[in-house]
DNA sequence: GGTCTTTGTGACCACCTGGTCATTTTTAAG
DNA sequence: CTTAAAAATGACCAGGTGGTCACAAAGACC
């Protein structure tokens, strides 16, 4: 447990309150760039107290991460569960919108998570990134195996490679969309859900038939 | 220019030493990361013989920066150069193998580029960031749009789609092999040249063929 | 030698960092 | 109202930052 006990006796709005503002801060600057000094300004709080819930910066970042990863962990669960029915490459359109959607709710986990990925500094770093991609990496997979079981993906390809691209394009997509000047060319950054629909239909239309003849 | 008469009144090889030297630092830390002291007590030189080189921290970064989008710049067009009478999709497997090779050659300019995605704080970043891009599409584009001449390229799909999709796969590729954990199960970071061979043309051929059917 | 200019130096500055802790304030119990 | 425990506070600390500047050293020319 990263926090201590006097955090849990905060009133829960308070707790969310903090999480939220100290995500904020952690999504913007990175582990170290981060401040406690801003946190707790913007919280109006004093600085000791921060330390009465949390023992030091880290375990306080360490506590969001897990918040998050939670968070996300249970997207990705409903998705599959919801789809679990349907052809796989409209379980796959549905997990990219269910994706711009996670963004739109909680923009700082997405951030923070792309800002975790290029720092060197973030503790653990190595050990929390394997941990997000493996997971991904195992939804990707489970959703190709079912649908070569159903005959809608090929064969001749290592699955591994199929997961790479599924991965890479999605992932870009969404950097896309939470970023801007990712996108090649295309503005999601801007884009309004139909539009986002449009795009997101094509991409994957694309995927499935190849850019080739 | 970001550098003064100074700098340029040093040996060659001592320039080279210190932009060298600041690379690295750079690229490992980030815009706001990096420490000028570090970077001098690395060199060996005082800290005040740094600020005779370059008016300051933002103008030593910029010269940088300058200076690794040259020799992108470079290599990108000649890479168009050398293989301008083959197929596109000879020439997207050439490409991503120059990409390769280019990492061997400058490891610290292509991370360089990942830390900048997704740093706020770099200085004029957007615009920098926005300068890279551009000519990735563009040259995509060019890449594409003569593969539909020569009706190698399917043409029932937006361009802007189609150059999204190689961009993001052949980004994430160099990714994966520059900085490891970013490969979704394949372990590219670690392969020999003529397994990372087999690699790019298993994905240039998933890329041409799709994941469908 | 002497003189003038260019380059190198590192102590110093103001400011910010994460973290501490003696002290005060708030809350709860009797 | 008293007492004891829990929580909030902010001055303070050591250590880091980018940047400055008076001075010393080195070169260049006569």
């Amino acid at each position: 447990m990263e926090a201590k006990k006097t955090f849990f006796n905060l009133p829960e709005e308070k707790q969310k309150r903090v999480l939220e503002t100290a995500l904020e801060e952690f999504s913007e600057k990175g582990y170290e760039g981060a401040s406690i000094n801003l946190i707790v300004s913007k919280l109006g709080i004093a600085k000791g107290s921060i330390y009465q819930y949390f023992t030091d910066k880290k375990s306080l970042f360490l506590f969001i991460f897990d918040y998050a990863v939670e968070l996300v962990r249970k997207t990705l669960k409903q998705v599959k569960q919801e789809t679990r029915e349907q052809p796989t490459f409209e379980r796959i359109r549905r997990s990219l919108l269910a994706g711009v959607d996670f963004i739109e709710r909680h923009p700082f986990i997405y951030r923070g998570y792309l800002k975790m990925m290029f720092e060197r500094e973030a503790p653990f770093r190595q050990e929390l990134l394997q941990r997000i991609r493996l997971f991904s990496s195992e939804y990707l997979t489970s959703l190709l195996m079912e649908g070569r079981e159903k005959a809608e993906i090929r064969k001749d390809i290592d699955l591994e490679t199929m997961v790479f691209l599924l991965d890479a394009v999605m992932d870009r997509f969404l950097q896309a969309y939470a970023i801007s000047y990712l996108d090649s060319g295309l503005n999601l950054n801007r884009m309004k859900r139909p539009e986002i629909e449009r795009h997101v239909n094509e991409i994957v239309e694309l995927m499935r038939k190849g850019i080739g003849k």
